[in-house]
This record gives C-alpha cells, sequence and structure tokens, in this order.
DNA sequence: AGGGGGTTGAGCATTTTTTCACAAACACTC
DNA sequence: GAGTGTTTGTGAAAAAATGCTCAACCCCCT
C-alpha cells in the first residue's frame, strides 16, 4: 500500500481484472502469479509487485482467490458502483459503440446521447433519445454524469470535449483523431486505431529489410 | 541511428505524424521541439531524442521542416506504400470501422471483409463482397495481406487470430475483449475502450477520496 | 505435530526510459 | 564576415520500471 501508484499499473489492472472474471466465469477458484503472468504474457513477479501497491490479497504456498482478487480489484478501478457515462456524437461510430453488447460493462450506464444534426435529433437509441448537443452542458451538470464518450468528427471534438469539461466531466474517451487539450485534473483517453496500425507497419517494415525478428507485444 | 529503437518511442511516433500532418494541412512550414513538445504534452527533449534515434533531421538554430519531418516519419512508419488489410466480423463493431471516413488513412486499404453469418456473407459493405470466414485464409494466403482487424464476438476471436496467423498475417488488430496469443513475430495491438474507462474510473474514485490531483493522462 | 513443497511479499539489483545540460550548428544582422 | 541569439543532437545523470532473490508463510501429508 504505497503513496502513489505509477501510471503504468494503473493501466495493467483492467487487464488483470478481465482476466480474473474469465476465470471466475469458468469456475477457477484459486490462481497464482506464475499462472496470472503466463496468461498476460508478463512475469510472475511483475502481477504480485502490481498487485501488492494496493494490499495484500494473497496467501503463501495458495496464490490468490479467484473470487476475492477480482472484488478487490474491482473495488480499486472503481467499479461495482455505477458510472453514469454521456456519448456524444451517434453517427456510425457512436451507434456501434452504443450498440456494442458488453462495450459498456455492468459497471457504466449511458444516461444520454448527443447529436448535431436534426436528422438524428430526437430519434431513439438503445433506449435513449438522442438530444441537441447544446443540450450538453445543462444535461451533464443536472445529471452529475463525470464521463464523456466522444465520436464526432475531429473539427468538432475539441469543442465538444471543451463543453463536457464546463459541464463537470472529469473523465473523456476521445475517439476523434486529434490531440485534444483538457485541463489538469481532467483524465482524457484517446482511442486511435490508425496508431496501432502504423506502429505495427513499422515493425512489419522492419521485419522485412532488417533482421528478422523485432521486439514483440 | 541506433541498434534497436525502444518499443514506447514506436509507440509514440504516430502521434508526431499525425501533428505534424494537422500542421502541414495549416501550411505551417517549420516546427521546433519545443512547440511540437507543448503540442503532445510532452518534454523538447523527449521529442529530441525520439526523433533522433531515425536521423538528424532538424536545424539547428531553425526547427524542424514540417513537410520533410513528416514524409521521413511516414517513411520510418512504412507508409507512402499501400497495406492491403483484410476485416473479419461485419457487426455493428465492423461496419462502424469500415465506413467510419478516415478510419484507414490512404495508407491502408480495405481488401477483403468476412463474415461467419449467411445472413451477412454476399452483402456488399464499402464496396467489398462480404466473404464466407472458411475463405479466409486462401483469400489472405493469395492476396499475400499482413493485416487483419479482428471484430469478431469474444468466444470466436481466438480461432479467427489463429487463422490469419496461419494464412500469413503479421499484425493483427483486435478488437474483442480477450487476452490474444500470437506467436513471436506476429504483432498484435488491442483496443479495449472499457479498460480505458477502468483506469479512468480509478482516477475519479481517487480524486473524490484522496487529495485532489493524480497523474494526468 | 512436525516436515516438505510451493508461493507470496518485499527489498535489492538490473535494465529501461526520461530528463538534463551543453557543444556544435545554423540564420540573420550589422 | 564576424557576432548574436536560437535550437538541435547527444552523452551523461536521474528517475522509473522491471526482474531477481529469499525469508516468511501456508497448506498438506505422514
Amino acid at each position: 500500500m504505497k503513496e502513489s501508484v505509477p501510471d503504468v499499473v494503473i493501466q495493467r489492472l483492467p487487464m488483470y481484472a478481465q482476466m480474473l472474471a474469465a476465470l471466475k466465469e469458468v469456475g477457477v477458484e484459486s490462481v497464482g502469479s506464475r499462472e496470472l503472468g503466463a496468461m498476460l504474457r508478463t512475469t510472475p513477479a511483475q502481477v504480485r509487485k502490481d498487485l501488492s501497491y494496493f494490499g495484500r490479497f494473497g496467501k503463501q504456498g495458495m496464490g490468490y482467490d479467484v473470487s476475492q482478487l477480482s472484488s478487490e480489484l474491482g473495488r480499486v478501478l472503481g467499479l461495482g458502483r455505477e458510472w453514469s457515462v454521456v456519448l456524444v456524437g451517434t453517427g456510425r461510430l457512436g451507434r456501434a459503440l452504443l450498440d456494442h453488447k458488453g462495450f459498456l460493462h455492468d459497471d457504466y450506464r449511458m444516461v444520454a446521447a448527443f447529436d448535431k444534426s436534426s436528422r438524428r435529433i430526437g430519434r431513439k437509441l438503445a433506449g435513449l433519445v438522442i438530444q441537441d448537443v447544446s443540450e450538453l452542458e445543462d444535461t451533464v451538470r443536472n445529471k452529475g454524469t463525470q464521463i464523456g464518450i466522444v465520436a464526432v468528427p475531429p473539427g468538432e471534438a475539441q469543442q465538444v470535449i471543451d463543453a463536457l469539461v464546463r459541464a463537470g466531466a472529469k473523465a473523456i474517451l476521445n475517439y476523434a483523431p486529434i490531440v485534444a487539450r483538457v485541463p489538469k485534473g481532467v483524465q482524457l483517453r484517446q482511442v486511435i486505431p490508425v496508431h496501432s496500425l502504423q506502429s505495427m507497419t513499422y515493425y512489419l517494415k522492419s521485419m522485412e529489410s532488417g533482421r528478422g525478428s523485432e521486439a514483440g507485444c
């Protein structure tokens, strides 16, 4: 239980949580750092060190109780309570996100969706009536929503993000391929698949011309 | 020009490339490491060191020529040639990806799409006829495609990935929330938005109960 | 009840990544 | 063409992350 936990560790926690949930699903009751590490392509030491930031969840000789560790991690990640989420942008991408089965687990609930286009406003989508984006700030403020998902075209993304921030949002998941700007204290995550593709083609190219094997992922 | 470039650096290159493309678009001709760093929330030193792995692109006292650096980075990332890509899974997510304007820049071209469901096979999608997934291996092999995008349900993802690998794919972008397994030498990137949400709620939770400001993005 | 096999937690060593600091390089001015 | 004010590229220092080792611990078996 340290002062401040490194960000890399936080980024790995969801993987542990996901894997533990899967194990629990299958009925596995106990798991060791060796197994967990193997499943997640990392070392036992890494697993143990990461977990040790938050407490002592294992038993020597026995490993970790899947169910217990799963709920501990959930607690650490702030799950187990329901976070409300708003979606801005209901084009193809936004609609896909909203419908995507299991995109939002049980821990996140979409409470409003916004769009600019009058063609879409008023239509229903996954149980929500799409609202005009001009209502965004008031709605977010009133509902006390802290999480916004941005799926609008690049040109409008920054101003949507600004609006979310003004309305009190503290976490933003942005799908627009821009380098967004948020004030300190607001969390931002970018989802830009092209970046993943580009980093992969770097290695593909190197494999062709350079010598065989570069670092994997 | 070092022996091997750290992976963290490779992961950052697409951001530089994106920002430079944006600057070029706007007509900016020259940029310094200070500005570039500020735009990308990093330090000038980081920018310079990252770029120095690949060559000496700047001029002392002047900064970098936007157009030149942009194309140098493109070259490094293996862009400028056209990479063919196949999509497996044409549900909502797959279709959204395919249509998402600019999801695939000019550098990646979708050459085939596959699905299991006979309801979708044979339909046209963004100029492609959706093929039966059983044709995947032959098609990928024949076309020499190296990149696969996987947008199928979690239960089927691993076997689709295996099929892609057998067919010779060397890079896989996986949207299914599983911990996928690929042989060494094959690049894999996971896109799991829920993980981003979870890591953000960790910080939201900490902000509420802990003291104010934790590390930003 | 005691010994054995096996695993965690944590301090320490190693490796990797970031930051610092400054010489070398360039354009512009006088 | 020398001087001045910048900014790069890079080796060295600092910080961070990863990997290693081992004492402490726990269950199980005899």
